[in-house]
DNA sequence: TGAATCAGGACTAAAATAGTCCCCTATGCT
DNA sequence: AGCATAGGGGACTATTTTAGTCCTGATTCA
């Protein structure tokens, strides 16, 4: 749980070509192949990262994709949002008053809290960091395994 | 995206509850009254949290549960890794070579990075905290709503 | 002994996610 | 023009997760 979904997971590194290959664009096809992600879904990513300007679309023969801003201007959490819909940690109802807990729930802003502080650390990282990542990953591939689940960040020491 | 799931939300619920009784103990279905979530689930979650040691409970007639420790020595992580398993934002596969993009995934420690800052987020919030907010608790029910897409800690002006 | 209460797990149902496909529009080339 | 290439939009299906319920067994107290 709390996890992105795959498509963000994919959005990623689909990005991460665009992001090495800026001096042309990129065809849906293209990015597939190079990535091994099967091209439906890398049109269907495509579609919604244009959607959402993260990039631009050229239409007609010899069109295809290309990055609308610098890597270093898309978020983590820009790219989400893309391809995730809102980030909102907890449910609930959009509605008001059809929390049945209404009365009982007193849960409140504290996961408000957690939200903004995921929120900034999604804000925090680029995809430039993500693409700079190129050359220095060595055993871990896509990601995150290695983190342990009770060890973090002040004392993980493996 | 990128939520809890509704059992964690549940879960913190009744663990708030436990929180302001912690003189005796409770039985399953009289959280589940006093919290008007279904007594199959209240058990279910019950059962979960025990087994992660955060609750501890008595057997037979007269039975509950109880905190194992103080509120504030339960974190959200804690809570998460309960009720949802390990907090890992990507998921890959946790096999080695597993990965089909093995060669041209450039995403990598990026998301660690993210993932450890949100776990962070997540150990700085205790149940404590989770109870507190009882009072001041007005508009946002059980939690989220109001929290903006794109809007977030630098600027959330609502 | 019997009622209360948790433990464990099987099972069903619902919902979210992933992934594919089709038809349309736009552009470039011959 | 007309054809081939490429994206736009959205419907649709399948898969996987998550939620929720229920049953059966073990434990404790009166």
């Amino acid at each position: 749980m709390l996890r992105i979904s795959r498509l963000t997971d994919y959005g990623t590194v689909v990005l991460a070509h665009l992001a090495t290959h800026q001096a042309g664009v990129c065809s849906a096809a293209g990015v597939a192949q190079a990535t091994g992600i099967a091209p439906p879904t890398v049109s269907k990513l495509l579609k919604l990262l244009a959607r959402a300007e993260l990039v631009s679309s050229t239409r007609g023969a010899n069109g295809g994709y290309r990055l609308s801003r610098p890597p270093q201007a898309v978020t983590a959490a820009d790219i989400i949002d893309a391809l995730d819909g809102p980030v909102s940690i907890t449910e609930c109802s959009t509605a008001e008053g059809d929390c049945e807990h209404e009365g009982v729930c007193t849960v409140g802003n504290a996961w408000q809290r957690i939200n903004v502080a995921i929120r900034r650390a999604l804000q925090d990282v680029t995809l430039n960091d993500l693409v700079v990542a190129d050359g220095p990953v060595p055993t871990f591939r896509f990601a995150g395994v290695p983190i342990a689940v009770e060890t973090t960040a002040e004392n993980h020491g493996n």
